[in-house]
DNA sequence: GCTGTATGGGAGAGCGCTCTCCCATGAATT
DNA sequence: AATTCATGGGAGAGCGCTCTCCCATACAGC
């Protein structure tokens, strides 16, 4: 069962009584071949059991056929920091979808945490070995140098959100300010006339547009100031944003949080004080993650269709592999508004 | 600042006034070279900025110095649970001690999932084409084929868990009988008497000897038979089993939850029935993953000490590529019991 | 008939490394 | 002084592919 020295295309070529070029040809579908010298030589395969030699080709080629999914952001060098980044149900949904778009080409990517600049330099090394072709990169938070290291070495990139700044690197990112939009427009149908937000932390651009479009949708409905605390995205940051407000504007009806681990929060110190959701406070989240899902009463929220934005993403970066002349390109995805109980 | 065309050891060589073969010894520390002229090399790899070429290395090595994860189970075809199981802190810490370990060595993993058989050929495929020299694997079902295929292909894996049956693969587990027996000396300890268990899924041998440990250590202290329910792991299976299990126990003063997540849930259960946790019910879980940590109360429960198991995993992989003739070994770590509010 | 032109196959160079030989040197041994 | 031997360096083969040439054949057009 084990054929201990591989099968080379030395050894289908005289199996199949061709040469080596031939083979090759059938095998990458290269040139034109005689059906029949096909039939033998791919007959030839099935016997030998022969499997390219990936180092071979790609020493070629100068192709690995790979890619990289860097995942940066926060500082993770506490281990229990980058267990909880990597538990994010948001990264879960991210990842599964790009695996899933990479699949059918035979790839899976090779995944890397990073935490300080040490790590840039070792993932920049990485790619400049040609141990990957292009990277995918997600980060909570606008990171520029990678980018910029990666195309210095050849590498493309295709960036999760846009990026602080613009770089050599094309991007996928919701429509978040008509994200937050959607949130006021819907909290406003229902009849609410108070609202708050907690935001997410605006040094990050799309926390900033979420509610910039949250305030823009009140301001359509006669609501042109909206007082608003700043969180971090966690559930802990909800619950302390939503003590603040509530002392600041007790007569709050509708809260909108920037993503669905504030909303929890939210929601947590809302019932501890008393009110209830949603009868007395209208909550919506952002995201649409399992905690939006599974939690009670169910958060009602913006969804973010992250394993379309991940295919996205793929397509992207395989496009750039292929042809890296283009200039990057960027596109934005529609968010969903998904009603549960919370608003 | 690109070189576009990367440099080569010949170029290297040629700069520092030495052979090829020099230029290689001293980068591998593959055999002594006098010290001036390693020094002069060293200068000349740093001024051309020469970085090796995996495929050409890889070509001659037979090695990709590249390892996969494969992470396989319950059936992932759904993409909401495929992101479930990713988004699980349990696999996430794995995750994370996995790719900490393998750090030092300038290894990325590559992640696969294997959902169906198809997949597994797919995986084995990619091993055979030489994308990787070892497995990693981790899957919450005992998963026979993919060990012995890889071993087929020549590639030598280490399981998290021990599998079903004995075979052709090396594994890291936990002592989880000794964990359900610490469960219940802990119950036993303060003072109760009325045990019950929400098991895991019983087809997996892990459940089963949590489970066991756990009965043993009550007969020990005088209580032979211990009312269980069968739960799946899930939150929503533990609040069934602890609604069941308070049918048939209405007495019952001690659960041990064989994960946290069924804890939780276990918990809800009896806060739905106005039973006190722990005053009128001690809960212990299992996993201390970030439920236990994060919920109210806080979750007694039994550690895995994933992130050493993780560096361990990959210790014994990395061991079995450099020297694959010894036969497989496994690893045996103790559980830990961490105190929190529920028992 | 001869040339022109597809069409399909083979020969062989070469991708960038590692590693086995082999050789030059100088110190140690006799 | 002659021989052995350790030490450190170079030459060059070859890993398994791809891809550019080149050539043989078949068939069309004149």
């Amino acid at each position: 069962m084990s054929a201990d020295p591989s099968p080379t295309l030395e050894d289908v070529a005289r199996v199949a009584g061709v040469s080596r070029a031939t083979v090759s040809r059938v095998i990458n579908q290269t040139r034109n071949v005689a059906p029949e010298i096909q039939e033998v030589v791919r007959r030839a395969v099935e016997v030998t059991g022969y499997v390219p030699n990936r180092a071979a080709r790609s020493l070629v080629t100068r192709r690995s056929e790979a890619v990289g999914v860097v995942v940066a952001g926060t500082d993770l060098s506490d281990s229990l920091n980058a267990g909880q980044f990597l538990t994010d149900p948001f990264f879960g949904r991210l990842l599964t979808g790009i695996i899933g778009a990479l699949k059918p080409r035979g790839i899976f990517p090779a995944l890397m945490l990073a935490e300080n600049p040490a790590d840039d330099l070792a993932i920049t090394a990485y790619f400049k070995q040609g141990n990957a072709d292009g990277a995918l990169l997600i980060s909570t938070y606008p990171d520029e140098r990678l980018p910029a290291m990666l195309a210095d070495v050849g590498r493309p990139s295709v960036r999760f959100a846009r990026p602080a700044h613009p770089g050599p690197v094309s991007y996928v990112d919701l429509a978040h300010r008509e994200g937050g939009r959607m949130a006021a427009e819907h909290l406003a149908s229902i009849g609410r006339r108070r609202p708050v937000a907690i935001t997410g932390p605006l040094e990050i651009p799309a926390a900033q547009e979420r509610q910039a479009g949250y305030e823009e949708g009140w301001a359509r409905h006669g609501c042109p100031f909206v007082p608003a605390a700043e969180g971090g995205f966690t559930y802990d940051s909800g619950e302390r944003a939503m003590k603040e407000l509530l002392d600041r504007v007790p007569e709050l009806d509708a809260v909108f949080a920037a993503s669905d681990l504030m909303a929890q929060g939210a929601i947590h110190a809302l019932g501890d004080q008393g009110r209830r959701v949603p009868d007395d406070v209208a909550v919506v989240g952002f995201d649409d993650s399992a905690p939006a899902r599974l939690s009670r009463p169910g958060i009602t929220t913006i969804r973010q269709p992250l394993e379309a934005m991940a295919a996205e993403m793929v397509r992207l970066l395989l496009q750039r592999i292929e042809d890296p002349s283009p200039d990057p390109t960027s596109v934005i995805f529609d968010p969903v508004l998904v009603l549960r109980e919370s608003a």
